[in-house]
DNA sequence: TGCAATTAGTTTCATATGTAACTATACTGT
DNA sequence: ACAGTATAGTTACATATGAAACTAATTGCA
């Protein structure tokens, strides 16, 4: 049968490519602090909230990082079960969670932060000057309008 | 406690902006050919590379969408349960399959194929014409060194 | 006040996913 | 020719995930 084709060359397809690069991104970088640390994505995000921005609800980490509340709900389970997060009820709404690290998931978090800061400089330094800031201009961008579409 | 923050700022660390930005894209996209064609996206990339390269066989598959052979090898059988694509096995050798989009899977793929063109239009017509191609070799970029890392 | 509607968070259930084990076929070196 | 290894693809298992149902607490408003 002959058949035109209709022209959709995946490897030249944005969302496509968008995607495949950042999953190889995120995946090298997950290996980095799953295998040294045994944290999973949902629980290396919240703990990445909760090291900058203390005291934060679940519901809170929730819009922070974009994560559907189960996720988050699990990773703050496991997080609590390992002792690496306090979690107190706030006394205004005790529905609401007040979400610390503790001592020992700062120290974690301290020893994260420098790898995943290096993973970041080792991926940027594949690019120019001019072009980290075209892409950080690119993702502003795309993250404003292109969560809409 | 006072603790000096050792300062990773999710919202500015390039491999979650990456992937936060691509989620979105994806799972708009998704919503696209899932709701209306009931595909799964291993099934729809499955689609979209044989409409382009027919013939090829799941091994091929993997390695052009570069997904595991597991999920290729289910998105295959449901792509056969549901009459979309047609399967031989080469007489060289016969553990080698030989995929062909159906009749009916062709024509569901020509109509996504519009589907997916306009999207990635619109989601172009947040650029300039400059952006674009500065996006096309920072995706050239990171996808080749970025790879290894 | 008191009852309906909301909200924070958890649990359940059904589905998706990757690793590892497996089957069947093909290749390699002796 | 044939034993050992490699490859294509599938299956089994254990884990991850999201939608929807659920619980508990809060708010709104008659």
């Amino acid at each position: 049968m002959t058949r035109q084709n209709p022209g959709l060359n995946l490897k030249e397809f944005l969302p496509y490519r968008l995607s495949i690069v950042t999953n190889r991104i995120s995946a090298s970088f997950a290996r980095l602090y799953s295998e040294k640390f045994n944290l999973s994505i949902p629980e290396w995000r919240v703990m990445a909230v909760l090291g900058q921005q203390p005291g934060l609800s679940a519901d809170e980490v929730c819009s922070e990082t974009e994560m559907d509340k189960v996720p988050v709900s699990r990773a703050v389970t496991k997080l609590l079960d390992k002792g690496l997060l306090d979690r107190d009820f706030s006394g205004d709404d005790r529905r609401r969670s007040i979400l610390h690290l503790s001592e020992a998931g700062y120290g974690m978090y301290a020893q994260i932060v420098p790898l995943a800061l290096s993973y970041e400089e080792e991926l940027k330094a594949v690019l120019t000057a001019d072009e980290q800031s075209q892409l950080e201009k690119l993702l502003d961008k795309l993250s404003l309008e292109g969560g809409q579409i």
